[in-house]
DNA sequence: TATTATTTTTAGTTTTACCTAAATTTTATT
DNA sequence: AATAAAATTTAGGTAAAACTAAAAATAATA
């Protein structure tokens, strides 16, 4: 079946949310779609209708087995283009969200098959998400948050789920990007912050806010 | 200003036809929009009120400068990813077009920027039509078509001006690409069919309908 | 020139994806 | 349990881009 990309846009962010709170309302998904609740409903009832949600008015709603998949294929779209902008077309990082947004539409299978191919079967996007594979099964990799690293610990960063502009601008200041190695030097249970160390910076100290929103992981 | 993908493709085709006839008309935009004239009609208003056409009711239309600028640069992403698709992602020359009619309307300039940059700023795409440069300049080569190629002469194939589908099988079955090169060793009068030799190929026959479609150029 | 044929436009609908305002259902609180 | 608050849905409407059918303007022809 043929979607159209505001289809697609639901989808993707009802996907999203669930991943959080299991099931999804009205309400919450409108303030992720910047749109209004009245139209929300006028779209799930289309959604319904394509087998692509599990929906009973008043109750909350979840994406079918058709609706996961279908999410997967444009989450896949979108972090194989991130991938590409950052590591062919050179992009940073913090940049290529608003047009992989753009690219995860073109509906071409064979463009994406083959995309994935020249960038070599990519595992994880510039953000450190996993990109599924073409039968939507996602790579897994043991992280850990960076507030409960133990201390002294070496670990390498593999993921960042807060990709607002403003984090990713202070991750820039403190040299942090994914991939990079860094050990936990203290905790200050005062605060929550942590004193940390950069491979070849000096030491630093991060908020809890930022640790929260920062994934590593560690050959076991 | 900002425009509608469907806005964009009226554009080019109105561009693509005013490039055979100077002007053009309601009809003709229909058929090649594979639209109805009334469709047609509500857009000449729009694209009008918004100066991108020159157009009076009855009349007859063309594009306004701001028309044409926005033509090149839809011709220009469309014929870069077009180049993408075939000399990165290995595409069939053939296989491209629906592709690039998708791609063509991501909206980012610094994405286009990049990409041609990536590409090493090529002037012309896989079917030997010209990229336009990032101000709309169009490069020029002096192209001839094969039904004039005087007998004899060593020609290289620059473009090929009708492609669909069907020609651009022919043309892989005589391994006619764009590059090949060839010569014209006689010209029938009867049909204007032509006995052409292909590089390391036996020599063979050519219809005149195939003949004028390819245009070649050789070093002066 | 009058008439016919063609081209183009207008008028009125449809579908998609939004919107506001009001009604309904569910949840929370006194 | 009754009422207030919050969440959700319905009803009715708009704008974009298509459509059909009919009217109007232009072009072609007897």
């Amino acid at each position: 079946m043929n979607f159209t990309t505001s289809e697609e846009n639901y989808i993707k962010s009802i996907y999203h949310l669930q991943q959080e709170t299991g099931t999804v309302n009205t309400n919450s998904l409108a303030a992720e779609m910047h749109t209004r609740p009245a139209s929300v409903t006028d779209m799930l009832k289309k959604l319904k209708a394509k087998k692509l949600l599990q929906y009973e008015r008043y109750k909350g709603f979840k994406l079918s087995d058709n609706g996961k998949k279908l999410a997967l294929e444009v989450v896949r779209k979108h972090r194989l283009w991130e991938y590409f902008l950052v590591e062919i077309l050179e992009f940073d990082w913090d940049k290529v969200h608003p047009i992989a947004e753009e690219l995860e539409h073109i509906s071409s299978d064979e463009l994406i098959q083959r995309l994935e191919k020249f960038l070599g079967n990519p595992s994880f996007d510039p953000h450190g998400d996993p990109i599924p594979d073409r039968n939507g099964k996602i790579p897994v990799l043991n992280q850990l948050n960076l507030s409960e690293v133990p201390d002294k610990k070496a670990v390498t960063v593999s993921s960042v789920s807060n990709q607002t502009a403003q984090m990713l601008e202070m991750l820039k200041h403190y040299k942090i990007a994914l991939g990079t190695q860094l050990q936990v030097l203290q905790k200050f249970s005062f605060d929550g912050s942590l004193e940390i160390k950069v491979l070849k910076q000096s030491p630093c100290i991060i908020s809890e806010q930022v640790a929260k929103n920062v994934f590593v992981h560690y050959e076991s």
